[in-house]
DNA sequence: TTGAAAGCGCTACCAT
DNA sequence: ATGGTAGCGCTTTCAA
């Protein structure tokens, strides 16, 4: 690799110069100038970024922790952190945490340890110590820790009033809901929506919500159950929508038929919402805007630019397909 | 942040001595040894990777570029990628190209700046000459660049006619493909692949090839159209899943049925294959197999282990559902 | 067995 | 306007 020392003698001037005008800052004569950038196209010297790095103490790297890339609501987002970083000139670190805690203890120290400028991470076991700690900008995303900490999430509980109330409207006299595991906000809101409208209703007990764990499988085993015990439910809101996925497998496995025997409805938007057939009915949230807005206000916090508002709570809305 | 040197003076040693237990190199007698563990411990220090990375020109990272993190092939591989490499002291830089190769060498480039030790690229158009150029070890996935560099791909052409063979032996007398951009060299592979097991029947002709991008809305439109000009189509072979999704759609939309009227058949494998209704037969890629090779021969040409094989070819295999 | 010091590539301060 | 140089945190000779 060409250093920059070799750019200094080609051009015939001392590294410092060289850095002058690699960073255009200080004086540099026209002429001299000139020399230099030949130097460096002559050489296609690309100034090493660990050495700076070293010297700046930032990387221009960001961390991003997900519980796992592979669950269908996090490429979206990933993407749009990556562009957006990309953009503003950094780089991100993926880490998949598996939503344990070792894992994301261990994947901050490893970032720590690497000089990120930031990191973002979506995580409900993570503490506000825990960041505090580690004092380098941080943004959590699509969990709630503290309104301390910058976050970025979306309307959940509006949400699934929206969902659920839809399925009233669309006639279903008893629905039931397939919730994430409660000790997860953003499920626990979603649940808390969904009682919200039906709590009132004279056949409305808990037995009409169902556990699942924001995956398919379990889904479907809810779902069995829950008509086993009430045949008579013709509307099911799920807390996302790989679980409404789930569901519609399942009424289709007993012979019933969606949207017709029953009406369903997801969260989240993603894109297997479209694929399947019944397309999904479904509470859209602006994935790709949360990404965005979480890797810009990131750098913001980075390059210690002003900051309006640390806390957002996006909103979200109503995608009618088929399924309902 | 705490510094060797820290921990030096705690100890009551010097930074030399440190390193080498950090390292454990060279001599440290039992004695001071305990002292600077219990130092680090006090202190809680941790070396910084950067000051180190700039020492030894590597970076303990690895740069992963794929075409779309969002197209769902990709999470799975990246998840792969990034598991070994945790595993093997690795972190892991992610980039989407879009497949355009202007955003491909600018990431390589960042790369390169960033002295990442190792770069895995899923790309079509990418050179052997500029990845020559790098110098540094490479692994092309998914995409076959040249035999002279280390390839992890499939057997995209026995895949191919085994689900036009398949389909066939299911009793379809007409089979229409889908194909993606031709000039990828896995979507060529499996155009080949259907070709020669059609290509001696007496009704064949390449009109009942439709092409596709690799995408949903194009399989739509392309399935259609192939309906359109043969209505007697009773078997669709789709380069993809998400083309084979399309396809199911696009059936679904003229009123036929899967698979009574005509059956589909994918290639991938993604997990979105076991969503759909009806579920996805399709030609099965070992995902994460290859993303866990790639890694890990990656990184075995960084640490200069001896790399037995350099270009694999690996197996694929039907997985029968319900679309057939 | 340990320590002093050079040096990785770069930036920024201080001279000139 | 330009150059010399210290120093970012670490590893590795070389000497002691």
């Amino acid at each position: 690799m060409v250093s920059i020392k070799d750019v200094a003698s080609q051009a015939g001037v001392s590294v410092a110069t060289v850095s002058r005008v690699l960073n255009s800052k200080g004086y540099v004569s026209e002429d001299t100038r000139k020399k230099v950038e030949q130097a460096i196209a002559e050489l296609n010297y690309k100034p090493n970024e660990v050495a700076r790095s070293l010297f700046k103490k930032q990387s221009k790297t960001i961390g991003l922790i997900v519980p796992d890339i592979t669950n269908p609501y996090f490429p979206e987002l990933a993407r749009a952190v990556e562009d957006t970083a990309a953009k503003l000139g950094y780089t991100v670190i993926l880490c998949n945490s598996d939503g344990k805690t070792e894992k994301e203890q261990h994947y901050l120290d490893v970032l720590m340890q690497k000089y990120v400028d930031g990191i973002i991470v979506s995580s409900n076991t993570i503490s506000e110590r825990q960041i505090k700690s580690l004092q380098i900008p941080f943004v959590s995303i699509d969990r709630e820790i503290s309104k301390d900490i910058p976050t970025i999430v979306v309307e959940n509980k509006k949400g699934a009033k929206l969902a659920t109330q839809y399925l009233q409207n669309k006639g279903c006299m008893r629905i039931a809901h397939i919730s994430g595991p409660l000790n997860v906000v953003n499920a626990n809101e979603r649940c808390e929506g969904y009682k919200e409208v039906v709590r009132n209703e004279q056949w409305f007990n808990e037995s009409y919500i169902g556990n699942g764990h924001f995956e398919m499988d379990s889904a479907i085993e809810a779902t069995l159950e829950l008509l086993q015990l009430h045949p008579e439910i013709d509307g099911i809101f799920a807390a996302n929508d790989t679980m409404a996925i789930g569901a519609i497998k399942a009424v289709h496995k007993i012979g019933k038929r969606t949207p017709d025997d029953i009406a369903i409805v997801g969260f989240d938007g993603i894109s297997l919402s479209k694929a399947t057939t019944p397309e999904l009915t479904t509470i859209e949230q602006p994935i790709y805007e949360m990404g965005e807005k979480a890797a810009s206000m990131l750098i913001e916090f980075i390059e210690e630019k002003p900051v309006e508002k640390t806390f957002y709570r996006l909103d979200v809305g109503l995608v009618e397909r088929e399924s309902s």
